[in-house]
DNA sequence: GACCTGACGGTAC
DNA sequence: GGTACCGCCAGGT
């Protein structure tokens, strides 16, 4: 269903700056908790579009995704918005963590 | 139409 | 506490 990516795109968008949430969250968020896979698969499509997915990171903050964007796109936005890294590519997920399940709720 | 792969997650060992 | 394996949903070959 493309209506799923679009579910996952406006989920995306709703991410705050700042803050990001994680794969397993936006799939929870769209009733499929085992569909983590597919949300990234989704962001994977939106890299070069407007959607915000350098703030969708999996469970351990690592940012899995960023080979999908030009050179550290992923890492320097993130640092832009002030996220806090643990590492260089793993950011503060337990202090960023945004879940849309309750903001969207 | 069947099999393999993929920006992951949770449980088992 | 860390590593390994299996399970899920969709799409491409």
């Amino acid at each position: 269903m493309d209506d799923y990516y679009q579910r996952v795109y406006k989920v995306v968008e709703q991410i705050p700056m700042g803050s990001v949430t994680t794969y397993g969250a936006v799939a929870s968020f769209l009733g499929i908790a085992s569909g983590a896979r597919m949300v990234g698969y989704a962001l994977n499509k939106v890299a070069e579009t407007n959607i915000p997915a350098h703030r969708v990171v999996n469970r351990n903050g690592e940012l899995s995704g960023r080979a999908y964007f030009p050179d550290d796109t992923m890492r320097e936005r993130l640092k832009q918005e002030k996220v806090t890294f643990v590492d260089e590519y793993q950011v503060d997920i337990d202090r960023h963590f945004w879940d849309p399940n309750e903001e969207m709720e």
